[in-house]
DNA sequence: CTGAAAGCGCTTACAG
DNA sequence: CTGAAAGCGCTTACAG
């Protein structure tokens, strides 16, 4: 393939005229600029990203990682990130970690980001301490996504999740429920994310706030997918009186437990409401009441806080988190306890 | 940070040891390999991945891309393909086009790819001729996965579209309905692939074998997503007596069209019967009848195509496309047509 | 505004 | 099995 002393050549300058002609860099008349770029043009080049990188020591490439693509909140976030970071020039490397401590490993626990990308996007993934100091000896920038105490020096970008629980809780109660059960995260959960910690304790505090202690037999840990929702709720029903509301710790939960309550032969909400927190998809196609959640923008919101100064431009660092707003979407599937 | 002369001389061996040692090539002693990896090992030694591709004219990398990562079928077939590539040592580099056309363009109508990527796998996106020109000059490898007609030279892994939408439309002919609808792709779709052909097709040949003549009335264009099925079904309802059953191309289609049946007041199955394409994680939650079809088993199998002879292990190319099979999963979305 | 030259950090023939 | 040296294709001070 051409490369750029093709270019150089036929336009007839050096090499570095062509490279800072085809970066915009303003040192460049405009007369020559254009004969550079009419001849690269002519002879189709394309910089070669090696090449640019080893010589400029930067790579243009964002490494992101999620806990889980195939979910609604991380595909959603993958997706407004994978817009900000192309229409900067910036490729995306996708790391999907899937609860595979191996990739976990080879991802976190060693030198492999080194030099290979510009900085990271952590979402949703809290590091433990020897990943955390992996990543602090190669001092690359980053944010993170709703990753529990993220990672000094790095934003982070998430929804206020003891808010979000409590105003479901509330909202339940405000129904007049005070059976309201509560499934979420197991801590043992292989995508290892502490979100559902404080979603519990939303939960418990709305509880407490209306004179109710929480009942451990109505809080039942799992994972945050639909199986998890299945299988929290089979556990639920399995421990004795239903309870009159679940809150699920998010939608895709939420999900499983409004098909475990159909096939139990219980009505939502005639005989159990559910929320969630997301506004996944198809939250409307189910009729599922929620705490919505802005996922792409939080996505757009991180990536842009990593390439702003990636390209020279350098806000004020923002003090604290920056924290998203969550909203109620009451639809058919939370009413009133029966009477009776 | 350290770099591979320091490797060396702390093992006491040239640079080309170093790589050698580190690449796992045959031609290195025993004793040698050792001391390297032990020296790369206390200084903490990663490769400059630009550095390496530079001079070994490998990336390691490989471009996927998809028209929309939000879609189950696309999530499902990256979250495969991400965990294959890294298993090989492969990077992946994500591209979502999102129907934006200068996305498409930039990635697909430029050198762009060129010397970023050792190969690309297209998923569920035919090329128009530029397109193709383009990367034909690139010369790249790659694997298509449901992409129309293919790109030449590169292998094709896939579902057999017209057999699965005969077997869908098969199975509400056999339950009893004559007025069967089906909503489908846009030509005009910014998604711009072609599935939704093959499908149309597969209705069309199943009604026409039970001596029905398609009626253009009962086919509604629209997006492959759940807002898609919403929309065509209105349009559907809008035209006249509601069919008693609709054949919707994929299974977000059929959740869409679910809805906005249930919002018309029309029950399903007992008013009309609903079925679709592809297994989504909520198609059991929604009780949808469906054809199955193996996501993850086509991106794993693509990205095996795509990484052995890469790495050197050059299976016989396979003939033709490479067909996964499909699966008729019949929930409680189709019943008989109601007797009146 | 432009160019000559060094250098980025590896891998790869080639020779031994 | 190992090493010296060239080279991969750019970018970046530095000088003018």
């Amino acid at each position: 393939m051409t490369k750029i002393d093709d270019v150089a050549r036929l336009a007839g300058v050096s090499t570095a005229t062509v490279s800072r002609a085809l970066r915009g860099l303003p040192t460049v008349s405009a007369a020559t600029r254009r004969r550079v770029l009419a001849a690269a043009e002519q002879l189709q080049y394309a910089v070669s990203p090696s090449a640019s990188r080893l010589a400029g020591g930067r790579t243009a490439t964002v490494a992101v990682i999620v806990p889980r693509i195939t979910r609604w909140f991380f595909g959603t976030v993958v997706e407004a990130v994978e817009e900000t970071l192309h229409e900067s020039g910036y490729d995306l490397l996708l790391y999907n970690l899937g609860g595979r401590e191996r990739t976990r490993q080879r991802v976190l626990g060693t030198a492999n980001l080194h030099k290979r990308v510009d900085a990271v996007m952590l979402v949703a993934t809290p590091l433990r301490r020897a990943e955390l100091a992996a990543l602090t000896v190669l001092d690359l920038p980053g944010v993170t996504i709703s990753s529990g105490s993220g990672v000094p020096g790095w934003p982070c970008v998430r929804i206020d999740d003891v808010a979000a629980a409590r105003t479901a809780t509330r909202h339940l109660l405000d129904l007049g429920h005070r059976r309201i059960a509560h499934i979420s995260g197991d801590p043992d959960d292989e995508l290892a994310f502490t979100t559902h910690l404080d979603r519990r304790r939303g939960y418990q505090e709305a509880l407490r706030a209306a004179g109710i202690e929480p009942d451990p037999g109505l809080d039942v840990e799992s994972q945050f997918t639909i199986d998890g929702g299945e299988q929290a709720t089979v556990e639920l029903l399995a421990r004795g009186e239903p309870p009159t509301a679940i809150f699920a710790a998010c939608d895709e939960m939420a999900m499983g437990a409004m098909s475990t309550l159909r096939e139990a032969g219980l009505r939502v909400p005639q005989d159990v409401s559910v929320i969630g927190i997301d506004d996944h998809d198809l939250s409307g196609v189910l009729g599922l009441s929620t705490i919505a959640q802005p996922a792409a923008e939080q996505g757009r919101l991180a990536a842009r806080l990593l390439l702003d100064p990636l390209d020279g431009r350098d806000l004020p660092p923002p003090g604290g988190p920056l924290i998203l707003p969550t909203r109620l979407v009451v639809r058919d599937s939370t009413a009133p306890p029966r009477a009776d």
